[in-house]
DNA sequence: GAGAGATTGCTTGACGGCTAACAATGATGG
DNA sequence: CCATCATTGTTAGCCGTCAAGCAATCTCTC
């Protein structure tokens, strides 16, 4: 449905161009809404998933400041989520050898356990979301996006 | 820049649908912060524009239910963001015959005057975002992304 | 070595999002 | 008229985000 409808507009957007920014936010919304729905089936969130799911696929060692940059949020709001998965004893803290400032996060066996049971649902939610488009659509719309995201400052 | 190298991972993406999902949210953010550091130089935080901006082009009066829908927000964030912009008196609550229980919002004088000086820097942080896409494109990328908020549950 | 500057993780406070529950009010059916 | 149900805006509690500032620690330069 066209943003003007879905925004209950009254009259059509003007600027093409603003129109095109309001379908990229509006979409992405409804596609982290979409995984919080399934994630909260498990008792996560997206936060929390978004950091298990990546512990799971690491391969080298990651400090919290890594986590960040991974996951492109601030130090702190990687403490606040780690505290609250450690709570719950999904990862761990691990001191690292040579620099008693810093962590490596690593998953716990529950926290592996957990990861492998939403991975799947994940997975799923992503392939009905874009079952609509073929690979070639895929290949264009991400183009798009990236052209878009080289004139957005903060893209690294 | 490819998501691969924007997030830091170690071994590039294998599911294209799933790297499509994720430039979508990536680019989404963005775009959203791209607009929130411009409007912070007005003091206003993005929720608090998207209320004047809509305020400024509405038609009709709306409540604070319409307005909610207007942003797709709830009503209780309506009334959190309502309060901040009535503190700063750049909105008002203004009672509706025949209904006790809603209020019509609109801008104050001060709220107009305040969304005038924004919007051209919004314009033009939209035209720069977009420089690189022509008309067609644009088209084509809103197609896109028409075809996957239709396999969210949730659009409207 | 010693001092200056960077970096790391933590804390705090503000913000906006959500859900759930509430009182007040409106609408509807008998 | 009245009982019931729906709707409106508010509140409280949780979450994750950020910026700013902190102490501890590392690194670099002299």
């Amino acid at each position: 449905m066209s943003i003007n409808r879905e925004l209950h507009l009254d009259r059509p957007i003007r600027d093409q161009r603003h129109e095109t920014v309001l379908n990229v936010v509006r979409t992405g919304t409804l596609l982290s809404r979409k995984g919080e729905r399934t994630f909260q089936r498990f008792g996560l969130s997206e936060a929390q998933f978004n950091v298990l799911f990546a512990l799971k696929y690491k391969e080298h060692d990651w400090t919290q400041t890594d986590l960040g940059k991974r996951l492109l949020v601030t130090r702190a709001s990687v403490t606040s989520v780690l505290d609250k998965l450690e709570g719950k004893e999904l990862v761990s803290r691990q001191p690292v050898p040579g620099d008693r400032r810093s962590y490596h996060v690593a998953l716990t066996v529950q926290g592996r356990r957990l990861i492998d049971q939403v991975e799947p649902c994940y997975r799923q939610d992503i392939q009905e979301v874009l079952a609509g488009l073929e690979s070639e659509e895929c290949q264009a719309l991400i183009g798009y996006l990236e052209r878009i995201r080289s004139n957005c400052d903060g893209a690294e």
